[in-house]
DNA sequence: TAGCAAAATGTGTTCGAACACATTTTATTT
DNA sequence: AAATAAAATGTGTTCGAACACATTTTGCTA
C-alpha cells in the first residue's frame, strides 16, 4: 500500500522482525508499541513490564532481564494520550505578571496565558493569574503573598522588581516551587529557565537599524521612559546593547530618564529638542508613540526606533513617525514559558538555562504580517 | 484554596450552580463536564447524551430538549483526550516538497514536518513525505503520481511547477483528497488554504531596506537566480512587491534571471558589473551567497538584500557581504500548514483562505536569536 | 388487550497507562 | 514435608468518548 518512495519520518518504525510479528495483521501498522505488545513479546504481564519501566520494584532478575532485553531492541514511548487520561493529575501554575488590564504589552502577554490554557486544559494544566502594578512594590508584596498562599505547583513570573522577585524568589525556594522567569533576566531570581529577549543583542539590533538609516549621524539618544526608573533592569540592559553596538564608532549616546505619568514629561523631551538633524532616537520601552511626533516635528531626518507592537506605535510606524519597532513577542514569551512546564510536567524534559526569543525588527511594510498571526 | 484574587482563565469555569451540586465534593474541581455529567443533570443515560452531541437520532423529543437545556447551560467540550485515544483513526498525510537532501531550504521545511509528526503522533497523525527535483517537472509528475496512489486522507504540497501542480490538483480533487499548499500561493490549486508569506508585502519590505539604507539610490537590480525561470511565480511576485513600493519613487528596476546551475553563471553576474555605487540589489531567491561577494566588490555601497537563513547566507550576513536577509520561516511553514490538517480533522474548524507568515527581517545582530529557536 | 414491530434508551466494551488488589510462586522455618 | 511468610506476578478497574449491542418502552394492529 505504501510507496516505498516515501519517508516515513516516525523513528519508531525502524523496521523490526518482533514487532512486524505483532503488528503484520494491521495493515495501517501505525500504532506504537503498548505496554501489552511488551508484556507479550518479553513473555510477562503488563503488570510487570509497567513496574519495570517506574522501577517499582518487586520483579525477579529473570522477568527484569527478559523486559529490558524487549525494551532495549525496540523505541519505547509511552502513549501521553491514555497517560494524560489516566492520570487526571491537575497542575496548577501561577502566573504573576503586570496590569494586564491597562497596559497592552501586558495583555498581549496576557493572550499567550490564554491560548496555553486553552490548548493544554485537557493535559491538566490550570492557570491562575494574578496581577500587580509596575507602578507598586508593594502590590507586587501583596501579590506574591498570595501566590504563596495558593501553594501553586509553579509559577510564570515577570519579575519587574529586583529586590522583592529576589526576596519572593527565596521564599517560593523553601516551598520548592518551580519558578520559570519572563520579560526580565535576572540571574539571582534562579529560575528554572528563562523567556525572553537577549536584550544585548536587543539593543545592538536597534543600534545596528540606527546605524544604517541614519545620515550622518553624530548623537544618539536612549530614552528610558518608564514608570519605575529604580527596577528598570532591561531598560539599561538594551541602553548596554546599543552602547556596545557603537563602541568602536564615532557616535556620543546619552542615557535620559523619563517618568511617564509626571504631567510634564514632554518637557523633559523638550529640553533635548534643540538637537540637530544628526540625532537618532532609541526608545527602550513601549512608549515611544508618546514622544515620538514632537521629536520628528523638530527633526524630521532622526531615526526613531522604538518597542512592541502596540497599536498605538503601529499607528506612528504608519505615519512615518516611528522608523522601526522591536516586537519583544510578548504572547509567544508566555505561551513558551507556559510550554517549558508542561516540558518538565509531562514529558520530565531538562530545561535550558534560557530560551532567547527572536528579535523581530518592524517596519511600515513588515507590520501587517505580525499583527494578524 | 484560592484567593480570589486570581482569574481562572478557562470559561467553562463561570459560575454554576448545578455544576457546583456535582463537582462540589472534589476540592480541585478543575474537570471539565463529561458526558455522564450531562447525562445526570439531564437524567437520561450516556448514550442518549451521545446520540443528541452527535445527532445520530433515535431519541425522543423529550429526551433531546432535556439535554439541549443542560448543554444550553454549561459549556461542553469533549475531551480531546479521551477522544484522541478513542478513535484510534490514522490519518496519513503526505508532504510532497522539492529536494530534502540537497537543498538547505527544504530541509528547513522538513524540520518542521518531522516536529509536527513528533508531536501529534499521538493523535493519530502519520506523515509520509516524498520530494521531487526542482530542476526536473518530469520528477514531480511522477511523486505526484505516487501521492495518488497512497491514496492519503490530505496532501500538504509545495506547487513549485506551475501547470503540473494544477493537472495535479484536478486529480486530488476527483478522489476528494483535501491540499493545503505552501511557500508559493497559486489560486488555481484551490488549496483548502495557504501557508506562506504574503509575496508582495515580502518584496515591499525588501524595498524598504533598500530604500532606507541605500545613499543616493538610482538604480536596483532584481536578480532571480533559480533552476528553472518558468515556473518561478514566487520570484516574480517579489519583484512585483519592490516594483511597487518604488511606483512613486524615482528608482530604476531591473529583472535579471540566472540559471545558478549554468557552468557561467557569474558571467551573466559580470554584465552588469559597471554598474555604479548607486545601486542596490534585491536577490528573490535563496542564491545571494553565490552572488554576493561579487558585488560587493564592485560597488561596496551597494545594499544586497537576499532571502533565507541557509548557513551561506548567514555567513555572509556575518561578513557583511549581505546586508539583510528576508526569512521565509520554512519550519514554521510546513508545521503550520500540517496544523491545519489538526484543526480540520480533530476539532473540524473552518481555515481561513490563507495565513501568511511574518516576514522576518534579520541581519547580522539579530540573527542569532533566529537560528536557536 | 394481547401481540409485535419499531423506536427509544441503557449497558458494556474499547483505546493505553497506572495502580490497587488478588493470586500464584518461591523461600524460609518448624 | 507441612506451614507460613515473603516475594513475584497477574488481573481488574479507572479515566472520557464512542459506538455496538442489549434491553426497555412506545405505538400500532388484529
Amino acid at each position: 500500500m505504501c510507496s516505498n518512495t516515501f519517508y516515513f519520518c516516525s523513528y519508531t518504525y525502524k523496521f523490526n522482525l518482533q514487532r512486524y510479528a505483532i503488528l503484520a495483521a494491521n495493515e495501517e501498522s501505525m500504532r506504537s508499541y503498548t505496554i501489552k505488545d511488551i508484556a507479550k513479546l518479553a513473555d510477562v504481564s503488563a503488570g510487570t513490564v509497567d513496574r519495570v519501566i517506574h522501577k517499582r520494584g518487586k520483579v525477579s532478575d529473570k522477568a527484569l532481564q527478559k523486559v529490558n532485553a524487549v525494551l532495549a531492541q525496540i523505541d519505547y514511548e509511552p502513549n501521553i494520550i491514555a497517560k494524560s487520561l489516566k492520570n487526571q493529575k491537575v497542575w496548577v501554575i501561577a502566573v504573576l505578571i503586570p496590569d494586564i488590564e491597562t497596559d497592552e504589552y501586558w495583555m498581549q502577554v496576557y493572550d499567550g496565558v490564554r491560548e496555553f490554557e486553552k490548548e493544554y486544559k485537557g493535559f491538566g494544566f490550570k492557570v491562575a493569574v494574578d496581577s500587580f502594578s509596575s507602578l507598586d512594590a508593594a502590590s507586587f508584596i501583596k501579590a506574591s503573598a498570595a501566590v504563596l498562599k495558593l501553594q501553586p505547583d509553579a509559577l510564570l513570573l515577570a519579575p519587574l522588581f529586583l529586590h522583592e522577585s529576589i526576596t519572593f524568589a527565596n521564599e517560593l525556594a523553601e516551598t520548592g516551587t518551580p519558578v520559570i522567569t519572563i520579560n526580565n533576566e535576572i540571574e539571582e531570581v534562579h529560575p528554572l529557565t528563562f523567556i525572553g529577549q537577549n536584550l544585548i543583542e536587543s539593543g545592538r539590533t536597534a543600534g545596528s537599524l540606527i546605524h544604517r538609516c541614519s545620515r550622518n549621524l553624530q548623537d544618539i539618544f536612549v530614552i528610558h521612559i518608564s514608570e519605575d526608573p529604580v527596577n528598570a533592569s532591561h531598560m539599561t540592559t538594551k541602553s548596554q546593547g546599543i552602547k556596545d553596538y557603537f563602541k568602536d564608532k564615532d557616535v556620543l549616546i546619552h542615557d535620559l530618564k523619563i517618568n511617564a505619568y509626571h504631567q510634564n514629561y514632554l518637557d523633559q523631551v523638550k529640553s533635548i529638542s534643540n538637537v540637530p538633524d544628526t540625532t537618532s532616537f532609541f526608545i527602550t520601552t513601549s512608549k515611544a508613540h508618546q514622544v515620538a511626533v514632537e521629536i520628528k516635528e523638530w527633526s524630521p531626518g532622526a531615526v526613531i526606533v522604538g518597542y512592541d507592537l502596540i497599536p498605538e506605535n503601529v499607528a506612528l510606524l504608519k505615519t512615518g513617525d516611528i522608523d522601526f519597532l522591536i516586537n519583544q513577542n510578548p504572547s509567544k514569551m508566555s505561551f513558551e514559558g507556559l510550554m517549558r512546564f508542561t516540558d518538565k510536567f509531562l514529558f520530565s524534559k531538562e530545561l535550558a538555562p534560557h530560551y532567547y526569543l527572536p528579535i523581530d525588527i518592524i517596519n511600515a511594510e513588515n507590520v501587517r504580517s505580525y499583527l494578524s498571526s
